[in-house]
DNA sequence: AGCACGCCGACT
DNA sequence: GTCGGCGTGCTC
């Protein structure tokens, strides 16, 4: 009998690809073990396997695996079917989820190497230019990659050159594949075996007395493993005995000592020892009570309590019981709120026990944390991590804790899998009987009208740690403001009167303003022209610190022009402000004090976003301006001011979710006044004071917000009353997405009616040179998600077949918010 | 997604 | 006349 197995490849096909394999194979490989295969003409792919059997195609012949790759599975049968519910839900391919769900360490690809063939007397004379300078670059280096001779011959398309040299036998190529992870080697060294007996030693010894470095060194290495009874390690050596490292090699180089290795952790914790929990209090102990009595009757609940009312202590607690059993936790939250500050409060908790999954760990940490997880490592009993993390190959979870639970960026918009964290950590949390808590200060709608429901169960906190109050929250109207003179710059008397009194009592000043940039648009007050992408339909940024205009779609830059562009005039005027221009105006008006500002462009760097959280924390900076970074997980003692500087942008944009998310964001942001004994101050700047979101949040009243915002959700069909499928078109010729467009709605419309919204241009319609149209298709509650989705696919399927709109790239979202 | 094949414009 | 553009089709 012969077998065969079916693979997932990291490619967006919809299908599985068959592949022969021996009967002894066949004992070996298991679902989840990776394997290396052939693919096309000449490419060589990892693929996991999904199944053994022995039901051979028919149709054509299944090529031989290449090799396999791993002993025993990587992946568990659990996240296969994860893998296979996020597929057919977020309608995406299996290799699109395999993609997003390994590290990229694990998908090894073939790489083409080039090679210069032996060949005596070779006659150059028969090459052309550019083969000739390909043969050349081999007498330099051994081998080249594909991507070398791009770079040689400063152009894209090389193959056709190699093809010819290939028929010249000139050179001859070769698959190779690469394995990306390399464990890490430590350096140990230890006492060479000629010299453990006594005897031996004495000589030893005595022989170096005339090198006394060397002698101390091997003294050292006595002491330290008398001390430790462990390997020694070279560095410790070296900084133990106090000499470089060149005379430890000396040593090794005499064969007095002998220099082993061996495989360590990357990711290592050297804290203290753990402590124990703190202690709750009354509210926090009725919520863990409450949310324990919810976990009997629903396997989901939502936690709903108000900025800083202790609820990782909660979650602390929760994590110990689980722990207890013997099980795994998985703590999930937003990337910006995976700070410093909460890993450290976590692991002198639970020490070791705690790893985290990190967007910013090199390939090499994430293969650890995650083969920690896969054998249920004591190392990796509590994960936290940001979205990917529900990838990680549990096998024995008790808890996900998904925190700040409302936070868009759960959801991941661009590649595909387009999956929210929170509802496939639901869905993970259901495969392992185990519980999610969602929590959060400000509840996405979603959720709270699941509780609602009674969907999930629903447990509040109220009250703030310490009985602090809530920040006492005002309203500026600028409009008024203006009419009355009474606004420098961006500033109004309020807020600069507030200002002042914080930095005389010595607190510090959080200023919040949702744009980065000095200005977002120039404009020539002569011709009315301001500079445009050339790529994308928007007008560029200002950005001063590099006097450059930027794009912040596609990243394009220019230097700032001295003069307009279309009429040569040199009067540029700045319209609306960023986060930047903010800035300079503090330094201006404050200027005996240290501003500093927190966005995408000052933390790039790794450590960039943690420096400014120190300098705060020091009291080094006592005006911090910033965007929404501001509002995730930063706890500061002494910010007492809290400045929006304007809500209407927020409260403006376009979509559906605009006014919730406005709340959200402010209150967040709110919260970071006033954590200690004294109440914090908000001042909020707006154009329009009696707008019912403002209202709402300035008295803190998540339940109007909730019940006005659900009126209207009911009234214009949006989620959570409706599900929602966004259908996006791509292509650069404009024509042609729109016929496309057009096409594909009418093919919608005959099966949804009035339920399919567009094609609509979004605000900015064309990014990268691609002009976008919008679909939007609304299912409501009692219609089969299942069947919704087999029409769309149906529908997309039949779009495709037709050839002029083969070119066009359709992208589809479900549950896009 | 890659990659090969195949058909048309702009250069030697 | 070739080089290189990209539209089309296929991958076990």
């Amino acid at each position: 009998m012969s077998f065969f197995i079916d693979v997932i490849i990291p490619i967006p096909l919809q299908k599985l690809f068959t592949y022969r394999i021996t009967t002894s194979e066949a004992d070996f490989i298991k679902p989840g073990v990776r394997v290396a295969v052939p693919f096309g003409k000449s490419k060589i792919y990892t693929g996991i396997v999904y199944n053994v059997h022995s039901n051979g195609p028919t149709a054509y012949e299944a090529k031989d695996i290449q090799q396999i790759l791993d002993e025993t599975p990587i992946v568990n049968k659990t996240q296969l079917k994860l893998w296979e519910w996020i597929s057919s839900y977020y309608m995406c391919t299996l290799g699109d989820v395999m993609r997003a769900a390994l590290p990229s360490a694990f998908i090894l690809e073939s790489e083409t190497v080039i090679t210069k063939n032996i060949v005596e007397n070779f006659d150059e004379s028969i090459l052309k230019d550019d083969e000739f300078l390909v043969f050349e670059a081999l007498h330099h280096q051994s081998t080249l990659k594909i991507h070398d001779i791009s770079n040689i011959l400063d152009k894209k398309n090389v193959l056709p050159v190699i093809k010819r040299l290939i028929e010249k036998e000139a050179i001859s190529v070769e698959e190779e594949v690469y394995e990306k992870y390399k464990p890490k080697l430590v350096r140990y060294v230890k006492l060479h075996s000629n010299f453990t007996s006594d005897k031996a030693l004495h000589n030893l010894l005595d022989e170096l007395s005339r090198a006394p470095k060397q002698r101390d060194v091997v003294m050292t290495l006595f002491s330290i493993s008398a001390k430790t009874k462990k390997p020694v390690k070279v560095k410790d050596l070296s900084e133990e005995s106090d000499v470089s490292t060149s005379i430890i090699k000396a040593l090794v180089d005499k064969g007095v000592l002998e220099e082993y290795h061996i495989q360590t952790d990357r990711v290592e914790y050297s804290g203290e020892d753990t402590e124990a929990s703190k202690r709750l209090n009354e509210y926090q102990k009725t919520a863990l009570s409450e949310i324990k009595a919810s976990f009997e009757k629903h396997q989901v609940t939502l936690l709903h309590g108000v900025t800083s009312s202790g609820k990782t202590e909660v979650y602390v607690k929760l994590i110990e019981d689980v722990l207890n059993e013997g099980k795994q936790v998985l703590y999930l939250l937003p990337e910006i709120a995976l700070t410093t500050q909460l890993i450290t409060r976590l692991q002198n908790y639970f020490g070791e026990q705690v790893a985290v999954f990190h967007s910013k760990y090199s390939v090499h940490e994430r293969v650890e944390v995650w083969n920690n997880v896969l054998h249920n490592s004591a190392k990796a009993k509590i994960m936290l991590g940001a979205r990917s993390s529900i990838f990680l190959p549990f096998n024995n979870l008790g808890l996900i804790i998904v925190d700040e639970e409302h936070e868009q960026s759960f959801k991941q918009f661009d590649p595909a899998p387009r999956y929210h964290a929170r509802d496939t950590a639901v869905v993970l949390a259901h495969m392992h009987h185990a519980k999610t808590l969602l929590g959060s200060a400000t509840p996405s709608l979603e959720s709270y009208f699941n509780a609602k429901q009674n969907k999930y169960g629903f447990v509040e906190i109220t009250k703030r740690y310490n009985d602090v109050l809530m920040p006492d929250v005002e309203l500026v109207d600028i409009k008024d403001k203006l009419k009355k003179k009474r606004m420098k710059g961006h500033f109004s008397d309020r807020l600069i009167e507030e200002m002042t009194e914080t930095l005389q009592d010595g607190n510090q000043i959080i200023l919040f303003q949702n744009r980065r940039g000095f200005s977002p648009i120039v404009e020539c007050k002569t011709c009315g022209h301001s500079p445009q992408c050339p790529n994308c339909d928007v007008s560029l940024t200002y950005h001063q610190y590099r006097n450059q205009l930027r794009c912040h779609y596609c990243g394009y830059n220019a230097a700032m022009m001295q003069d307009c562009e279309a009429c040569g005039s040199q009067d540029l005027d700045n319209k609306g402000f960023g986060t930047e221009q903010i800035e300079e105006e503090v330094k201006l008006l404050f200027p005996e004090h240290k501003v500093a500002r927190m966005d995408l462009d000052t933390t790039r760097g790794k450590y960039g976003y943690e420096k400014i959280i120190t300098a705060l924390e020091q009291q080094e900076i006592d005006i911090l301006v910033g965007t929404q970074m501001l509002t995730k997980g930063l706890d500061f003692r002494n910010v007492k001011l809290v400045g929006i500087m304007n809500a209407d942008n927020m409260l403006n944009f376009p979509d559906f979710r605009a006014h919730e998310r406005s709340f959200q964001l402010m209150l967040q942001v709110s919260g970071r006044a006033g954590r200690t004994q004294e109440r914090g101050k908000v001042l909020i700047q707006t154009y329009n004071p009696h707008h019912n979101i403002l209202q709402q949040v300035s008295t803190n009243n998540y339940i109007d917000m909730f019940n006005e915002q659900m009126n209207d959700r009911y009234n214009f069909k949006y989620p959570p009353v409706y599900k929602q499928i966004k259908i996006t078109l791509k292509h650069k010729d404009y024509n042609r997405v729109e016929t496309a467009s057009i096409w594909y709605s009418k093919s919608l419309r005959q099966v949804f009616k009035e339920h399919v919204l567009g094609p609509e241009s979004p605000p900015i319609a064309r990014i990268r040179n691609q002009f976008h149209k919008n679909i939007l298709v609304k299912i409501p509650k009692q219609q089969s998600l299942a069947k919704t989705k087999e029409a769309i696919i149906k529908i997309n399927n039949s779009f495709l077949s037709i050839k002029d709109f083969r070119s066009v790239r359709v992208i589809l979202n479900v549950d896009n918010f």
